[in-house]
DNA sequence: TGCCTGCATATTGAATGCAATATGCAAATC
DNA sequence: GATTTGCATATTGCATTCAATATGCAGGCA
């Protein structure tokens, strides 16, 4: 490791990366995943493309573009010849979600287990305790954002690009719908002993473990869900 | 239940229900699909648009929709401003996917045991009889669409439209490529095996064995599949 | 001879325009 | 007065056009 050639110096100086360049129909689903997520085009609501297209400055062909994807993605349904509306999530899609969701996660545990690093553990650990603070002081928005990137985490760190891309779709879905946060006020604390149980399982990378607390984690979300829309949980299995 | 009114009688005459109309970009998503799937369009194959449009009849617009919709269902990758190319499958990402797979059918399997009517577990078990008709006949093709065929139906029975769309979308992404069959000779007596105790679980409506022997006999698919890939089938768990 | 630069061509990305379809309202009919 | 029919408008679907980017090759320079 000698002193560089001069003319290799160039390529040590930290750029930054390369500049990336987004197409436009790529940036405009980004900007209408988050409208989407944020309720700023509420469920049911339908879409005239020449009116998005002004408020976004872009013509009607990346749009629709973008629609496609949204469509297949399954945040927006396109009628044809009629448009676009943004789905809206009945109580028995929500819970076919969660079950398939209990389901992915629980392998993505059991997966993190066997690939997580120790570095990755520890900033499991990390992100639990700061949830953890969040939830002493009762900030649930916090505690919420918290939570997800946790459940996230996990299933990055499981090191199944397959698993992830399904689970990030699914969890998409299941973030922007007015059933959002739902499922947190009841049992509460509930909620939190699971989390406490899953890092001990992680930590300990007892795969088994960890599989089976997430499940049940997740499949009680569907009974709290259920619960705060006054719906019988067992009517849908 | 009286004669009915005059005026009311065209509506007891069967239209074979309304006439559906397709639009042009979602018959050429379909049609790309069956071209990928049959191998028409290889596997890296780079796809110039104009030279398609021109194939298929149709202008750029409807063809590039499509492309966006075959992204999202990571049938194609779209390198920005380089053109479609289809997707090439690594083994890792056919380990991953029949990882997924896996547990997503053992899922089925326990829905359907629970979910699947009596009359649907009869075409199961006929199903399963004309694909073992053709396993003493060693045609290996018609077993194989017979075979999909089975496990498409388990999935369907199962009465969850998110686990279904999911498993579909996986399902379309294996059958297309190049291992296609490959796991099929080696040990072909083996996955004949499993799929007898799979039918008669599901008969029993044994919901524990049929998402055992489901998960098994996936994860078993692997292997074949790696082995005639001269791969270790371990290396990449 | 080997590499770099600049231009010509090919190809994609986005905008616009036109045709087809749906929607809403008013007039006509029973 | 209620229902249906026909027309005007609004909106989408697709084709075409224009602009931006990448690719390949020829010529210049060390």
């Amino acid at each position: 490791m000698a002193n560089p050639d001069p003319a290799e110096v160039t390529t040590a100086i930290d750029l930054g990366g390369p500049i990336e360049w987004r197409s436009l129909h790529e940036t405009v689903v980004a900007r209408l995943r988050d409208l989407i997520a944020e309720g700023q085009l509420p469920e049911g609501s339908r879409i005239i493309e020449r009116e998005l297209c002004d408020q976004l400055g872009v013509s009607r062909t990346p749009l629709r573009e973008a629609f496609k994807v949204l469509a297949s993605e399954g945040l927006v349904e396109i009628l044809p010849n009629r448009g676009a509306v943004v789905t809206r999530l009945s109580p028995r899609e929500a819970h076919d979600m969660l079950a398939v969701l209990a389901r992915l996660e629980a392998f993505a545990g059991e997966l993190a287990c066997l690939h997580a690093t120790d570095d990755e553990l520890r900033g499991l650990r990390d992100l639990h305790e700061r949830m953890m603070e969040y939830y002493r002081q009762r900030e649930k928005l916090e505690y919420f954002r918290i939570n997800q990137s946790i459940h996230v985490e996990i299933v990055r760190v499981a090191r199944n690009e397959v698993l992830r891309s399904m689970h990030g779709r699914l969890h998409a879905r299941m973030k922007r719908s007015r059933f959002r946060g739902n499922d947190i006020p009841d049992n509460w604390a509930a909620a939190v002993a699971d989390h406490e149980e899953l890092i001990v399982a992680l930590e300990t990378r007892n795969g088994r473990l960890a599989h089976d607390v997430l499940r049940r984690h997740i499949e009680a979300s569907w009974t709290r869900l259920a619960n705060s829309l006054a719906i019988d949980p067992a009517s849908y299995d």
